[in-house]
DNA sequence: TTTAGTGCAAACGGTTTGCACCGCT
DNA sequence: AGCGGTGCAAACCGTTTGCACTAAA
């Protein structure tokens, strides 16, 4: 997914080509970790002024349900954003410094579908985070 | 964990042994399932009266401090909680009711420990949650 | 020109907090 | 008696919404 994708997704289901619009997608196929919303919204305010919190939103809502990006919701009062990928993927996440970095484990096996199918499960989606100490901060603690 | 070695966690750390306290812990130490705070707080209205919400926040987040109850975060804008049982415990959710359940399965493997120390990351917790469909949503979909 | 998109401000909903009173120890 | 705990109301903070204006198609 990159930001022409992005922007042909957006045309093909009728939704216009705004200069806000733009601006956050640009921001989100930049990053290199997932950003809150917040973050997005600085980041935005860098390169435009006088854009809003709820356009900011509105559209992260929009790209979610479009498939540009993902959503991830941690053990936090907010939420982050990153741009989609196809695969599914899990996150580490620091719990000194809050730092959420993207993982290429997946520990969800064929084995474990079939034992919640048992159950009556269907499973559609799983969530897999790792909390633990990165190694900037266990460096930190050292010196 | 059961209602006496919670009150016995409190005493010893010279917490006062309130009948609000009591109530909260009688109706965790009897859910089936993770609750979310406002049914905690109805379940504990219906067994006394005039109980304060932040009365209940406050009791949750201290239980949670000594480790009686765990904090369960989903993708959800709220938080269930549930009795603390030592081992580390994972969920599915049904996407359609909402209905969440603890199963015993656990993916995460010394392995996968391993290749994240590789990275300097040291795992402390982990957090594994399913979504999907439950044996009566999909009952349902069929009549 | 039409209609979706935006900025603004106010509302929302779960959670937290300051304060005076209450009730364990 | 002293101080931790509670009820109350208001604040908090991330997010959502109603409305009038703006701008893309």
């Amino acid at each position: 997914m990159d930001i022409k994708k992005a922007m042909e997704i957006l045309r093909e289901n009728g939704y216009k080509n705004t200069s806000q619009r733009k601006i956050i997608l640009d921001v989100i196929c930049k990053q290199k970790r997932p950003y809150k919303a917040n973050e997005i919204f600085n980041m935005v305010s860098e390169a435009t002024s006088g854009i809003n919190f709820s356009t900011v939103y509105r559209n992260l809502e929009l790209f979610l349900n479009l498939g540009i990006i993902n959503k991830i919701s941690l053990n936090e009062s907010f939420n982050y954003y990153e741009l989609s990928t196809g695969k599914h993927r899990h996150h580490i996440i620091c719990k000194l410094c809050g730092v959420v970095k993207e993982i290429d484990l997946c520990p969800f096996k064929d084995m474990e579908i079939s034992e919640l199918e048992k159950l009556g499960f269907e499973p559609k989606e799983h969530k897999f985070e790792i909390y633990g100490i990165c190694s900037k901060c266990k460096n930190n603690m050292i010196k």
